[in-house]
DNA sequence: TAGATTGTTAATCGATTAACAATC
DNA sequence: TAGATTGTTAATCGATTAACAATC
């Protein structure tokens, strides 16, 4: 156990071992090793047992990790032991594929409230989720303690829904609009843009 | 300049630093420093210097980067001075909201190709392509030399179209299914998944 | 017991930062 | 000229890997 600061490089790969694990579950395997676990993401062993070292001891000698005890762990680590409400702000097609997408619930998110500001479409319903006025997403967001939003509205708005979001108190963000936003340093932020990975590939394509 | 193999690391980057140039031509200003640049990408501005000196040297002292000659140069390097087609593969809510996402186009990409192989949805249209079938996909991939494929099919069909994909000789895959593709080495693969990052985020709430 | 695999320490490797001469 | 900023080298920092005693 290492009771300083974790590497958020070391954080950043733990819900991919988190994944990986479930997987595994289902497939009906009972125990995994870290040889075994690296060979399946494609990083080495060391580095999975020096990871999981930050926070503890979970594997024996000789026999490895019960990977059902392991995920009870990583999902402690993670905090997804419980269910996220969260906030989907932007109903173009994107919001609507995410407010429509089933693969949350079962790891630790729930889309509980979504926001809109085009009057065509408040009102509306996607799913049994009433489109709600971005107008009253502050107060919502208050009121029922939200502490996670997803952006997906344009982005010439993004920094706008940004900037109400943290003001009704939220800490962490997931930004789909391809700008960089500026929030205080306690807020959580991490972005999903295609293009950026998209030209990352192109770079070594000759 | 540096002939050596650049580091990936510094290669990611590289993204990240065009849509910054982008987004600041746009804005009116014609010219930048690594300070300026790193200010608002929030990474110091030795690192942008020795990011771009693997490449060449692209300022001037005293003055700075030209924004618009920069922005040439990286899109030279990142090879997005083209267009590149895309095969997108699996029209669920998701893959609809990518092919109707218009942001592709000046960044060195085009959907040119909608595959599915739900005959309900077959020979249907979004916008003005038709979805074609999957069995067609290998054939129309190889005839069209498509080297870039985005795939948002289930976690279960992920690897079985990523096999045909790769078969038919594409070289980059942007993954949206939660599954890590076996591939061989000389194909390039980036991944975007939300539950990743949401749950790397929900790590640091307490 | 013999084989397998952990958790941890030390060694290696690589990335970031600081500093500065060169020069616009 | 004086101020600003580059490209590059060396120093620092941090992450990954290798190795191994402990032990299931």
């Amino acid at each position: 156990m290492d009771s300083n600061q974790i590497p958020d490089i070391v954080v950043e790969r733990l819900p991919l071992y988190l994944q990986t694990l479930q997987r595994l579950l289902k497939e009906g395997q009972e125990t995994t090793s870290s040889k075994d676990l690296g060979n399946r993401i494609g990083i080495s062993a060391a580095q999975i047992r020096k990871d999981l070292s930050h926070f503890g001891g979970f594997g024996k000698q000789g026999t490895g990790y019960s990977i059902k005890y392991l995920i009870e762990k990583l999902e402690d680590i993670l905090n997804v032991n419980q269910v996220w409400d969260i906030a989907l702000v932007g109903v173009g097609f994107l919001g609507h594929a995410i407010a429509n997408f089933d693969g949350f619930q079962n790891h630790g998110f729930k889309i509980a409230y979504i926001f809109d500001n085009d009057p065509g479409k408040i009102g509306t319903k996607i799913g049994n989720h009433e489109i709600l006025d971005s107008k009253k997403m502050k107060e919502i967001i208050k009121k029922n303690k939200i502490r996670v939003v997803m952006i997906t509205v344009d982005a010439e708005h993004a920094q706008d829904v940004a900037n109400h979001a943290v003001e009704a108190g939220v800490d962490a963000i997931l930004n789909y609009a391809p700008v960089k936003l500026m929030v205080p340093e306690s807020v959580q932020v991490q972005n999903i843009d295609p293009i950026l990975k998209l030209q990352h590939m192109t770079y070594y394509l000759r």
